[in-house]
DNA sequence: TTTT
DNA sequence: TTTT
């Protein structure tokens, strides 16, 4: 049993790639997770956490997520370890999404400035953005 | 081990009540989880689950949210029984939150029409919304 | 956003049936979740969910999981409508699998008579055992 | 919303330590959680997470559980940045604990040799070892 | 090395 | 740098 639920606001825009030879979409993004709590100098704090979403859910995280946006993220934990240029061994913890909610909607905030937007839709609205991902064994 | 999380939109104002004797704060609400697939019709549907939340987290509740707001809501599942007028056995299942969080801020939605609104704020900046419950002895 | 995760033990074997049409298979049992903390008598209580599981993994629960055993149990919450004999309506709340573990396995109680043992893999060993379920749309 | 709910075994023993100053107790183990997939090489792989456990259940984790024992966890991801002997940079992503269920209890495996054991008692009858932690604040 |  |  490996189970993730986290709700936070993209650091920056999500990556998309797709995987060398079987061209399998990936999307890789970092969500700011506030703390429910004050530390010592009284300032709340956030925890930056690494997602990793594959398939047509990739995609509509390219399509949909940018930076700032809310989403919530449920998957599972898993540690990946690689050698950096050094040669040293690496650990990078991070979240392998099985679904992406978009918590935020152009509905709402559409048209501030009469420019053209990207059209937003919850993925509650989105059949394709539910789909189990079942390539987990393609590391970076 | 037993953790529940969900997001949906309520689907009505909260109600609050304080535990007589005690003056425990107590709110209930129901939210409105949406399926992430359609059913024979073609249509997406949802569960309608209840919420239970006490304590200063109640009266967060009953100040900040509404019918329609949406919110996350991390807790456990509880079978509660009772005997309803005709002395029928009933059992009720519901989701004993220790943690609610307010996904829409009037920061964005504030002043549609000008009038008088709700203070609203993210739970996220409320440290007294976060504190755990520690009384889920009190059945109704 | 719909996630449960529940550790309990059978209150009873798994019964398993196939849908006439489509011969899909599904199990359904309840489990005894302990509550973490006693009730006004000082007894501990558990809340008995029952849980739905399709495909193969329906399977295994009949042939791996007895009466008193412990799983664990990761899905969603889900509310099923129905009609009783009087033309009631009533209302059940499950859980529908994604995934169980089988937390004891026979190799620590096996041949406790002597007597012939289900052969018993933990989940974790069993590939077929961790299929996602993709028939939640039919109802009983 | 930062949720975790991990199921594995113990890769050592617990290590037990008191902050200076508070005399707080703090444990730390590190569970091996399966993975539900084989790899390319056609091989099961875990994923080694670290956990941090405070207060009266990290006594308890310190007193119940050992190597190889298998747990339950459910808490929050938190990552905390530290400096090495070089002045270099480092994350650590771990799993701070509210709650740590026992799945394996001595009941059970007691007198394998007649030898003298460890009293186990499982965490679902042991009320101290539920208490909530209030004192995430405290990095090493 | 970050979000609001 | 790991569990069963």
């Amino acid at each position: 049993m490996n189970c993730v639920v986290l709700i936070g606001r993209l650091t920056k825009d999500p990556e998309l790639r797709y995987i060398p030879g079987t061209g399998k979409p990936v999307a890789t993004f970092t969500i700011a997770v506030n703390r429910p709590f004050k530390n010592k100098e009284g300032q709340y704090e956030a925890d930056f956490i690494p997602i990793q979403v594959w398939g047509k859910s990739a995609e509509n995280c390219a399509n949909y997520l940018q930076k700032g946006r809310q989403a919530a993220v449920s998957g599972r934990l898993q540690i990946r370890t690689y050698d950096d240029q050094q040669g040293q061994r690496k650990w990078v913890t991070e979240v392998v999404a099985d679904r992406v909610e978009f918590l935020e909607w152009t509905g709402r905030d559409e048209k501030p400035s009469g420019g053209q937007e990207k059209s937003f839709e919850p993925a509650g609205l989105d059949p394709e953005g539910f789909q189990a991902l079942d390539d987990d064994d393609i590391p970076f």
